[in-house]
DNA sequence: GAAGTATATTCCCATATGGGAATACGTCAA
DNA sequence: TTGACGTATTCCCATATGGGAATATACTTC
């Protein structure tokens, strides 16, 4: 088995580098695809990919503006991302009650293995 | 070229649903490789396997205790992901200055496009 | 309709994948 | 050492990939 689509939710869409450039983009306003690719510097057909990908998980929206179109950030799908990853934090941030028992829960068990070699 | 490795970084690591999981398991407390494979329903080998790449990307660490390794949380990868993801709180949270400006700009454009069809 | 611009899709390819099966490695017990 | 257990690695394979090149589609102006 490959490993899953790129556009099998947004985890696996933004772990392509260009695309997670692309939604910094974003941020500032609607872009068209020239523009996009150009700051990318990648190809036309290589940023349309890319914000095909993006668009198949929700994490962009397009709209027609006369030949262009223009993509916009569609942020909601970063939130659960956001929320899971969040769920982690207390164990990056030290002084914590449960990653002091979780410590202390190791120091036991390292005794019980010996000590120093 | 093809996608870039799962080792990679965490983004790429964490794409996979099977190694979150295993994350997810590990917050509770270490574990060793059997009990990990037990709960997730995949083979030894397999949850090995992730293991390896979510060890590769500093996401976990193993300990030897006896004849089994225990794997351990090592959240700090993940404050990166945090981090960026977090940079869009804004835009999926509404009733901000900078969306306001946003949708007004839109509007204006899409005056200047023409209207209904 | 024809020409021009902007974007999307298709075709091609080397490569990494995740799972299964088989096997090698490391540790413990006797 | 032998046997048993726990884990890691290797081999195999169908499949999705991202980039490049070529081409199709869409909109606009003439």
């Amino acid at each position: 088995m490959p490993r899953a689509a790129t556009t099998s939710d947004a985890f696996n869409a933004i772990a392509e580098p260009q695309r997670r450039a692309i939604l910094t983009l974003l941020k500032a306003r609607e872009r068209p695809v020239g523009y996009l690719a150009s700051e990318l510097g990648i190809t036309q057909p290589g940023t349309s990919k890319h914000l095909r990908v993006l668009r198949d998980v929700g994490l962009v929206r397009v709209r027609q503006v006369g030949q262009r179109r223009l993509y916009g950030l569609e942020a909601q799908g970063l939130q659960p991302i956001h929320e899971w990853v969040g769920g982690f934090e207390q164990f990056w941030n030290e002084s914590f009650d449960r990653l002091n028992e979780y410590v202390k829960e190791l120091q036991r068990e390292e005794q019980s293995d010996g000590g120093d070699g």
